[in-house]
DNA sequence: CTAGGTGCAAATAATTTGCAGAGGC
DNA sequence: GCCTCTGCAAATTATTTGCACCTAG
């Protein structure tokens, strides 16, 4: 779970009725091993390094075939020629771009993703593929400073950085949530309920912050690097506005329920956007996980809502 | 102030050590009839439409000279050849763009905008310049039906009255929550500034139903078309919130003096920014004034706030 | 008269393609 | 042996440039 491997299954990725080749082969792995965006000529210039006789063609007809195996991705950033960016556990992502030195650094918004959906739901268009470019200048060129710039970590491993970050802190806040709604319920059953809530988000959150530890232990430079994922919503909007809602006076068992089904929907909703994301990760492993802990809070929170109701209305 | 004139003054926008050409007003003055976004070569026919010997180089020439004029923007779809739109009374924009017909469909989100802020402060990276393009499918070539395409309106147009809905619905609920606020307020000075603002909102709205009324009839196709500027946090969001938070019970002068703040600092910060986008125009006007007046009641509010805790302390 | 502006044709730059030979299955 | 892959050189596409001539100020 820990190590996160790097070599993708050409076998599986190779499409029909193609060959396998040695070459192909070479560029691949050559592409593969690089970071950052590549242009083909960068590309190119890197296989004459290791001293092959490759054409320029072949590399270009490469590059396209492994756009179409999904390996690599297209990018534009307005320079009049293309770059590629390999996409094997590399999330897709926007990019802040430096017109000074030209490097691009990544990010990702799950909010920018969501207000994209709500544009093209209104004007009933079908959004395949967003592309968010950021042009201006990078602190390291503006301050004129050299810049840590070599300790770039993969943006795989800063996405599960930042996943288990936000799982954290939604832990965290949820914890407090469920701790609080369990002190102000007055119906018997329901504070059980809560409390048996805050009991498992305290046991996932010793977890949690247990792999997020393993995982600087792996990469310390990890810890210092800014923020790839962004996301407002996620712990202190959420959970943390929950619980301070439960803590006003006059909410009862009910109203307090209806705050946590919003908490956990919202956040639900959040974690199985970025699960869906990656093939196969520790980010990934990490949102789907959590997306799942939160179906079931949430199950059993509109079970216990519908349940006290039904009661009151009884009674 | 209804009426949308459309003409640049050229002498003004020609950079310096630069000489007028017959041929060059010539291309600005085709180029600036078209909406939408012309390669060089869509340019080049439409001149030869025209039936005149301009050089493909002239045109080429003359859309640089008019990108450094401000007159127009180059954009880039990744269709490996540049585009070109006029700017002239024609804000910065977003684009959504059909893979199928090749047409691109703006739209403007302040949100996506703050959010772009937000990140590069992050990375402290100076943005200069963003571009968010959505690629997909339109209604139309999803659907088969040829879509009402012609009927659409210039975006300044769409601007103003997207400016003018925002400024309307703004307006709508800040005079519900002044009027709540003046029902619910102890204090009589207090009571009566929220009067006072209840009837200046009132007053306001009278004048932009007036210019929303205007401006449909000067072109009533625009009451159809699609949404052009998102932004979530407007009306809905601020004041209609605000509005409701008044109505809880507990709320007092001081308390509703604060959310007043906060929604007319809200709103104002979301005026200025787009009053701030066009050269000159209707929207630009809509958006300046509306942050003018807003720019003042907060500043009453803010004054009243002060003056209101100082009593309460002294008592 | 002199600094732009213009047309034409040639240059450039990134990428694609036709074709003949090499190589995997 | 067939079908794909590869190298090379030529083609293509969008855009730029050199140069001789033209024209506004």
């Amino acid at each position: 779970m820990g190590v996160i491997s790097r070599l993708p299954d050409l076998d599986r990725l190779r499409p029909a009725g193609t060959k396998r080749s040695s070459k192909r082969d070479f560029i691949v792995s050559v592409f593969l091993r690089q970071e950052g965006h590549l242009s083909a000529d960068d590309l190119v210039d890197l296989i004459r390094r290791e001293d092959h006789r490759i054409s320029r063609a072949t590399v270009y007809r490469t590059l396209h075939w492994m756009v179409d195996a999904g390996l690599a991705r297209k990018v534009d950033f307005g320079e009049g020629r293309f770059r590629f960016e390999h996409s094997y556990r590399h999330p897709r992502h926007f990019h802040l771009i430096c017109k000074t030195c030209n490097h691009s650094f990544e990010f990702l918004s799950s909010d920018i993703e969501s207000i994209i959906e709500e544009v093209a739901l209104a004007r009933a268009f079908t959004a395949v593929q967003s592309v968010v470019h950021v042009y201006g200048e990078c602190d390291a060129c503006r301050t004129g400073r050299t810049a840590s710039e070599s300790v770039t970590a993969t943006s795989e491993r800063l996405f599960a950085r930042d996943a288990l970050r936000m799982a954290i802190a939604t832990e965290r806040s949820g914890l407090d949530f469920y701790t609080r709604a369990a002190r102000i319920a007055q119906d018997p059953r329901g504070r059980q309920m809560f409390e048996a809530l805050a009991g498992e988000e305290q046991e996932h959150l010793t977890t949690l912050e247990a792999r997020y530890r393993e995982l600087l232990a792996e990469d310390p430079s990890l810890e210092a690097q800014p923020t790839f994922l962004f996301f407002k919503g996620a712990a202190n909007g959420l959970f943390a506005a929950g619980a301070e809602e439960v803590q006003r006076e006059g909410v009862d068992d009910l109203e307090a329920l209806r705050i946590g089904i919003r908490c956990e929907r919202g956040s639900h909703r959040f974690f199985k956007r970025y699960g869906a994301r990656f093939e196969d990760s520790e980010g990934k492993q990490i949102f789907l996980e959590f997306a799942e802990e939160e179906r079931q809070h949430l199950a059993l929170l509109i079970r216990e809502y519908r349940a006290l109701r039904e009661r009151r209305r009884a009674s």
